[in-house]
DNA sequence: ATGGTCGGCTACCGA
C-alpha cells in the first residue's frame, strides 16, 4: 500500500494554519509532519486539521519556540519524544502506524551563527544533540522506521547555492556534515530524498533575508527525509514543493513529499 | 564585511 508523507518547517502552525490546510487539501498526504510550531500542544488549532480528515494528532509543545506535530489520517499511536543534549526543548516526538511504521519527526537546533563551540554555546548545542541521536541509534537501531525533519544541515554540495561560499557558514560546515552523516549511519539511515533525486541542486529553504527569493536561488537543502533499508528498499519517490514557498505569508522552508510502497 | 526579514512576545531573542 502507497504512503505519503510530508514534512514542513511551518513557523508557527497558529499563524499558518492556514497554508497547512490548504497543502492538505491540494496533495493530502497521510502524514504531515511539521516542525517550529511555536506553541504549547493545546492551542495548536487541531479543528482545522481533524475538518480535512487528519483527525490524529502526535505532538510535543512549549510556548512561543520550538514545537513538532505529526499529523495523520491513519492511526498513530505516540511512542514518544528524546530530549537529545538536555535542552528542554520540544525537537521531537515520535509515533507508530499499526503497520509498525514508527515515524520520527524532529527539529535539529540550529546552532546560532558562528561555527566555533567555544564562543557559541548554541553552536555546541548542535553538534551534542546529533552526538544524541546518533548514540540512540546506534544503542537501538531502528527497524521499518522513517525519520523526517528539519535537520539544519545542507550535507551536499548541491544542497547549497554556493558550497565554497557557505563552509563556513552554520548548516554546511564539515563538522556539522560529519556529525550528521554519523547519526545517519549509526540508524543505517538512506536519505530517500536523495535516493529519488540523485543529482543537480535540491532545496528546501530560502532566507526571508533575500528580497527576491525566487530569482537569487540562495538555498539550501535543511529537511529531510530517511528511511531504514527494509522500507527504502521497495518503491519510493520525492518531490520538494517549491511553489509553497512564494504562497502568501509563506514559511521560509518549502514541505519535502515522499511516497512510499509498503 | 555587512545587512538583509520574519515570528513570538514583550521589548529582544531566535532563526
Amino acid at each position: 500500500m502507497p504512503l505519503t508523507l510530508a514534512t514542513w518547517n511551518i513557523n508557527s502552525v497558529r499563524l499558518r494554519a492556514g497554508l497547512v490546510a490548504r497543502l492538505l487539501r491540494d496533495e493530502a498526504p497521510d502524514i504531515l509532519c511539521l516542525q517550529e510550531c511555536k506553541s504549547p500542544v493545546d492551542k495548536i488549532p487541531a479543528e482545522v486539521f481533524t475538518a480535512l480528515g487528519y483527525t490524529h494528532m502526535i505532538a510535543r509543545g512549549q510556548k512561543g519556540y520550538n514545537g513538532v506535530a505529526i499529523l495523520s489520517k491513519l492511526p498513530m499511536e505516540d511512542v514518544g519524544d528524546m530530549d537529545f543534549a538536555e535542552l528542554g526543548h520540544a525537537r521531537h516526538v515520535a509515533g507508530r502506524l499499526e503497520n509498525g511504521v514508527v515515524i520520527h519527526n524532529f527539529y535539529v537546533p540550529a546552532g546560532g551563527d558562528k561555527p566555533d563551540r567555544e564562543i557559541n554555546e548554541k553552536f555546541g548545542q548542535k553538534l551534542d544533540y546529533l552526538t544524541g541521536m546518533r548514540d540512540w541509534f546506534h544503542s537501538e537501531r531502528p527497524e521499518k522506521a522513517i525519520l523526517v525533519g528539519d535537520l539544519n544541515i545542507a550535507p551536499r554540495e548541491d544542497d547549497v547555492w554556493n558550497h565554497k561560499q557557505l563552509l563556513k557558514v552554520v548548516s554546511h560546515t564539515p563538522i556539522e556534515v560529519e556529525h550528521l552523516a554519523e547519526t545517519q549511519d549509526a540508524g543505517g539511515w538512506v536519505d530517500v530524498t536523495r535516493a529519488d533525486i540523485p543529482s543537480g541542486n535540491l532545496y528546501s529553504w530560502w532566507s526571508y533575508r533575500s528580497p527576491d527569493w525566487d530569482t537569487a536561488d540562495k538555498g539550501r537543502r535543511l529537511d529531510h527525509v530517511w528511511a531504514t533499508p527494509d522500507i527504502s528498499n521497495a518503491a519510493h519517490s520525492s518531490r520538494i514543493l517549491r511553489d509553497v514557498r512564494g504562497w502568501e505569508q509563506p514559511s521560509d522552508h518549502a514541505p519535502v513529499f515522499a511516497t512510499f510502497d509498503l
